[in-house]
DNA sequence: TCAAAACGTGTTATTATGACACAATTTTAA
DNA sequence: TTAAAATTGTGTCATAATAACACGTTTTGA
C-alpha cells in the first residue's frame, strides 16, 4: 500500500487576502507595509504561509484573525495563483481571497502588530508581486458579487441608512446612482428592518437607520436577482 | 538575501478537472474508471500534479489536453480544496476546475488512453475523496456562470439550433423553459448567425442552425445581463 | 393525403425599470 | 423668528422586459 505519492514536487502553498472596508465615502484596502524581509519597506497584501496540520480554509480565517483580530468574517475565495515565477523568493502558488468587514469594528492593536494600515482602494500604491493583479480581480469579483447578493451590508455597521448604502454602491462601482430608484430597489427586497431610530450624526434631516434581516439574508442569498438596478456593468 | 522562505510546510499541488459535455438530452461528466492506485477500479475526476517547472494555468491545460486531445478549452477555476485528510494517501490541495466541451470533438483515443467514459451527469457513481462535492460544485457554478453569460454554446457543435440550446439550458437547470420565449430573449442578444443551413437530421420540421458570432461573444461576455429569463434559480 | 410532431412567430397583460418632481425635516445664518 | 440650504422620503409616468398563451407552417410517414 503507498503512503506517499510518487511525485517529487511539493510546494509552497501561500494565502494572501484582500480586506475591504467602507468609510463612508470610498472603499479602502487593509495592506501591509512591510517591516520584513523579502521587500522590505513595500506595500503588499496580509498573507501567510499553509501549515502542515491546518486546512486551507482553517488557515484563511487564522491569517484574517491576525489582521483584523475578527472572527466569522465574510470572505470569498476568489482564484489560486500559480505561475512559476510569481515569487522571486521561491516558488509558491498562492490562494487568493478577499473580504469584507466593518471598518470600525476591527482591532487596532491586531492591524498594529502587522504594521497595517486603510489605504484608500483609488489611490493605492504598487504592490509587491503580483498582489496589484489579485487587487484588481477582487474588485471585478466584488462588483460581480454585489450586484447580485447583498453583500454589501457586510461592509456596513449593523444599523445603517439607505443613503449610506447608496453610497458605498456608489464607491462599489464608482458610478452615481438615482436616489429615489435605488431607495425603491432595496426595499422591495424586504431585507431591511427598520429600527425606529434615526441618524443622530446628520447634520440636516435625518435619515432612518435600518438593520439587516440576517434571517431572510440568509435564506435569500443564492436567489440571484439584480440587487443593485438602475446600474450597467 | 534570502534564497528560500524559511518555511517547513511544502505540499504536494493537484489539479482536478469536472468536464462537462452535452449530447443533446442530457448533461454527461467525463469520468475516469481508474486502472491504478489509490482506489483502483473506483470512478474519480481526471487530474494530475502541478510540476515543478510548470504554471498552474499550464498544467490545466496539459492535465484536459491528455484527456481530450484539445487545445484552447473553456475552463474556470471554481475553488481550492485544502482539508487536511481530504486525500488518504499523502495532504494534497486541489485546486478544481470545470471545462466545458463538444462531446464530439474530443478524442476518442485520449479518452481511452486516460481510461475515461461519458456518464451520465443524474446518475453519476460515488467518486473518491471529495471529488462528489467536486462535481456539486461544479454544477452549481455552471448554473450560476450560464445565466448570465452565455457560455452554453462551448458545450454545442459549431453550428446548432435553437431548440437544441433550449434542451441543453432546460438540462444545465433541470427545468422545462417556454418555447417561445426562449426564442425571444436568445435572438434578442443578437449573437447568433443564421448559416442559412437547416437541420436534416430533424425527422419533423427541420430547424434553422445558427453559429456564434464569435466577435459579439468575446465583446458581451463580460455584459452581464440575464442571459436566460424565464427561469428562477 | 392526412395526422402527428416539431418549428417559427405573434399577442397581451403584468411587472420592472429609468427618468423625473415635490414635499418634509433639520440646521444654520440672517 | 424665519428663511435658505442640504438632505431625506415618497410618488408619477412612459417605456421596456417578462410570462403566459395561440396560431399557422413544415416535414415525415402511415
Amino acid at each position: 500500500m503507498l503512503t506517499r505519492y510518487n511525485h517529487s514536487t511539493r510546494i509552497l502553498i501561500a494565502l494572501d487576502c484582500i480586506v475591504f472596508g467602507f468609510d463612508g465615502e470610498e472603499l479602502k484596502l487593509l495592506l501591509i507595509k512591510r517591516d520584513f524581509e523579502p521587500e522590505l519597506g513595500k506595500w503588499s497584501l496580509m498573507g501567510g504561509f499553509l501549515n502542515e496540520d491546518e486546512d486551507l480554509e482553517v488557515a484563511a480565517n487564522r491569517i484574517l484573525y491576525d489582521l483584523t483580530g475578527l472572527k466569522d468574517i465574510y470572505f470569498e475565495e476568489i482564484k489560486t495563483f500559480g505561475e512559476i515565477n510569481r515569487d522571486p523568493v521561491e516558488r509558491t502558488v498562492s490562494v487568493c481571497f478577499f473580504a469584507l468587514i466593518n471598518i470600525h469594528a476591527h482591532s487596532q492593536d491586531a492591524a498594529k502588530s502587522q504594521n497595517a494600515f486603510w489605504i484608500s482602494l483609488k489611490n493605492r500604491p504598487e504592490l509587491i508581486f503580483d498582489h496589484s493583479n489579485m487587487v484588481n480581480l477582487a474588485l471585478e469579483r466584488l462588483r460581480y458579487r454585489a450586484a447580485l447578493h447583498p453583500i454589501g451590508f457586510e461592509l456596513l455597521p449593523e444599523k445603517f441608512t439607505i443613503p449610506q448604502l447608496q453610497k458605498l454602491y456608489e464607491a462599489i462601482y464608482d458610478t452615481p446612482l438615482d436616489r429615489r430608484n435605488f431607495s425603491r430597489k432595496i426595499l422591495s427586497t424586504k431585507l431591511l428592518i427598520d429600527t425606529g431610530e434615526k441618524n443622530e450624526n446628520s447634520a440636516t434631516k435625518k435619515a432612518i437607520l435600518y438593520k439587516l434581516d440576517q434571517e431572510k439574508y440568509q435564506k435569500q442569498f443564492n436567489a440571484f436577482h439584480y440587487f443593485v438596478s438602475d446600474f450597467k456593468v
